[in-house]
DNA sequence: TCTGGGGTCCTAGGACCC
DNA sequence: TCTGGGGTCCTAGGACCC
């Protein structure tokens, strides 16, 4: 058997790297991934991250740093299918695959080492073969448990392997800044530098219960696991709790910032739409609808609400959200995005609906399926709402 | 031209019930 | 007539991840 049995498979620039699968002209120039206005930069080849761009930047910024940077719009759909590509290529290796993304998964190899070799090998098989059969890079971190694992990608980035024995977590992950573990975000990080804990072996010789009244019982525990590679060696796999998902949601940051109601309850409608169609796509209804508004000054606040029963259905959807930002009673304040989430998903087929006295019939939910159908014949184009016209 | 869009999980207070 | 806990649901905010 072996003692660090799973691997943290990390595509290389992932939205970059499949954009210039199709652009090799431009390989050698600095590319980024990112929408247009007010956008962020999805993924920066490594050519443009000498000039310190990186993702998650205002493409503002990244244009500012690097004036000649190639910018191209992301391809969600090809993004989607070499995703779905590569985790097949994962599933040769091992059945026992979570994916937590489009470019990332883990993989227990356990049961793959008597057929292909020790993890290591493993790793660099892997490697070669996503580079031979779909023509982008990816790191490869190995180890004991799912966070050190995937420390050990992070640090063997771009295009290399990383294995961590259990003999040298320790010294592996305390020099690290605790900004580096999984789960400690810029505010956690910036805490715990405010009360002396500056590097994860800090983290690590500071009692437990000290530990958790600083940050919280939760985030104390999970930190004092992080900083000794104690965290969970078992993957998450099928039909586990993450199968099915939780909340659906759209949102849509404006243009411009807009103080304008109807265009706001127009946008509301759009989103609702999306939502739903998304929702019943998927065979799931929700209780509780939320609403998202951000404000010019990027504060943001939530308002939500939990209807009688669960609902797929565009216009309660839209009613609900529509009622939520009406009762924000805001006078033209100018918003910067809006967005609409359906929170506590069921399966449709679980929900019971009771025709309240009076009520005409289910006409709304039967126009939607027809939108539905319609969509699926004729493309999104051909079927919106009057008012989206 | 400053800061996207999709999510998950945790905390905390209040309501309400037993 | 004095002051319980525990559990669940709802709401709002916040941190974090990719």
């Amino acid at each position: 058997m072996t003692d660090t049995p799973l691997l943290h498979v990390d595509m290389d620039a992932f939205y970059a790297s499949v954009a210039l699968r199709e652009r090799p002209d431009l390989v050698d120039q600095p590319v980024v991934v990112g929408g247009s206005g007010r956008g962020v930069v999805l993924a920066a080849n490594y050519v443009a991250r000498r000039y310190g761009i990186h993702s998650a930047l205002p493409m503002a910024r990244a244009r500012r740093l690097c004036p000649q940077v190639v910018v191209l719009a992301p391809d969600f759909d090809t993004l989607t299918s070499v995703s779905a590509s590569v985790m097949a290529t994962f599933r040769e290796v091992t059945p026992l695959v979570e994916s937590i993304s489009l470019d990332e998964a883990f993989l227990d190899v356990r049961g793959a080492v008597r057929r292909l070799g020790p993890p290591a090998r493993i790793a660099e098989q892997l490697r070669s073969t996503v580079h031979d059969e779909h023509g982008i890079t990816c790191s490869v971190g190995v180890a004991a448990s799912v966070s050190v694992a995937k420390l050990g990608s992070r640090r063997a980035k771009p295009d290399g392997v990383l294995v961590v024995p259990p003999a040298e977590v320790a010294s592996f992950l305390h020099p690290l800044d605790v900004g580096e573990l999984y789960g400690v975000g810029e505010k956690t990080r910036a805490l715990l530098h405010r009360i002396g804990l500056v590097t994860a072996g800090d983290v690590a010789r500071t009692p437990l219960e000290d530990l958790q009244r600083a940050v919280g019982r939760h985030l104390g525990h999970e930190l004092h696991h992080l900083a000794w590679g104690t965290d969970r060696g078992e993957l998450h796999v099928g039909a586990g709790p993450r199968a099915v998902e939780k909340s659906m949601g759209a949102q849509e940051t404006f243009a411009r910032d807009s103080d304008d109601r109807d265009v706001i309850v127009r946008e509301l409608l759009r989103l609702s739409a999306r939502v739903a169609a998304r929702m019943r796509a998927a065979g799931v209804a929700g209780r509780t609808v939320a609403l998202t508004v951000r404000f010019a000054d990027f504060t943001t606040i939530t308002r939500s609400r939990t209807l009688a029963e669960a609902t797929d259905v565009t216009v309660e959807i839209h009613g609900a959200a529509t009622g939520l930002y009406d009762r924000l009673a805001l006078r033209r304040t100018p918003l910067r995005l809006v967005g609409v989430r359906v929170e506590g998903l069921v399966p449709r087929a679980t929900v019971h609906h009771q025709l309240a006295l009076g009520e005409p019939d289910r006409g709304w939910a039967e126009a939607d399926r027809a939108v539905d159908r319609a969509t699926r014949r004729f493309g999104a184009a051909a079927v919106r709402p009057a008012s989206l016209v």
